[in-house]
DNA sequence: TAGATTGTTAATCGATTAACAATC
DNA sequence: TAGATTGTTAATCGATTAACAATC
């Protein structure tokens, strides 16, 4: 998606499976299967339009329109994600944060993300139709708060806590965990370890993208 | 590693293949496959010897002495880091800070980590013979900066700015990507979508580590 | 010795890739 | 028509797992 984009702002208006993946660091044929399991969308001889297959992955992605999003915790990760401008540009909006403690509500009272108490938080998920939740919160809250969410109809937890989040059937949490990626870096800067392997996509670099 | 330290934390000595795998969520041939990547550590008809595995695993992490890493830019996101006491459980410690703004480095005089300026960089790094660097400055910085570490003489790079590094052979860089979470959750509450495949290791839960 | 559990082999499964017919 | 490039098949590769001999 990120190749695309950059591809796009660049005026390109058609790519190659081969161009696209170099770009991306992956093989073209891996590339054109992938592309198999969500329907047909290149021009044999020519190669895939740039706008449609950013638009059929934004779709796939579910983020074709502009997806509200809570934060939970406005701690220093809670503050430090909601200045990044990151989540924006790839079609998140930050419709509003919360807080347990009032002192924290109250402080951040003229920001441009307003920060609610949670008892707010039911109203405020149904009205703007919220599906997903960054939870930022310290881990002793963190199960009562995902059990909260899940309460208002969120079903996407993205959990910064260090801890495994039990959800019910149909409720979706994917973990950041800050320690397991130093120890994963530690491991690769080792001897005895063989080369990481993880890719690098050589080819598109630079994106205009604003850090945390 | 997680879960043997809580088995440690309550005591238990030893471990099965069976039960440490289905707390850590993966099948007991998994578990004893991978481990003997490294070595034979278990006693048959025993099992593993806790500290032992706790040992070989911490080893094998490079984190069996605590490991110093450096972290550079103290904004938003290097100060919620800096904050972060999850680091320091799992074997590292952030012996320093680095900000290339002057007025940051004043203002974080009293801290417990110190904030230094750049130029401070190469002799700290190899005072404490520090191999690793949290990257967290802008991303017009990031390639500039990274440069600088790998004069120092760093081989391992956590980045969180969202680009692509460019660094020589022996160099390890591990990409955080927030939006790409966000994105990656967001497909998997999606209707077309199924369940996410990822794991959740269910009976080891409450690991007694702190939030960012 | 009997029961338990490892380490390892061989079978299975799934993912990647080369090759190529389809077709623009 | 000739050149390019897709979509798809079949072959390859690697990772997971069942089964079990080794052995505590």
């Amino acid at each position: 998606m990120r190749c695309l984009m950059r591809l796009k702002a660049n005026g390109l208006e058609t790519v190659s499976s081969q161009a696209l993946s170099s770009a991306a660091g992956v093989k073209p044929t891996q590339l054109r299967k992938d592309l198999t399991y969500f329907g047909q969308f290149g021009t044999r001889g020519l190669g895939y339009d740039v706008n449609q297959l950013t638009g059929m992955i934004a779709e796939v992605l579910g983020t074709n329109t502009l997806q509200p999003v809570v934060l939970i915790g406005v701690g220093n990760l809670g503050k430090a994600l909601i200045s990044y401008r990151g989540f924006e540009r790839e079609g998140f909006e930050i419709v509003s944060a919360f807080d347990a403690d009032t002192n924290v509500v109250s402080a951040c009272m003229k920001w441009t993300i307003p920060v609610r108490s949670m008892d707010e938080l039911p109203a405020i998920v149904s009205k703007h139709h919220v599906r997903m939740a960054i939870l930022c919160v310290p881990i002793e809250a963190a199960q009562s708060t995902v059990n909260s969410l899940i309460k208002t109809g969120i079903t996407g937890v993205l959990n910064f806590a260090p801890m495994v989040l039990h959800v019910p059937d149909g409720v979706t949490v994917n973990n950041v965990n800050l320690a397991i990626e130093l120890e994963n870096l530690s491991y690769f800067i080792q001897e005895h370890a063989p080369e990481s392997n993880e890719e690098s996509p050589p080819e598109i670099e630079n994106q205009t993208t604003p850090p945390v």
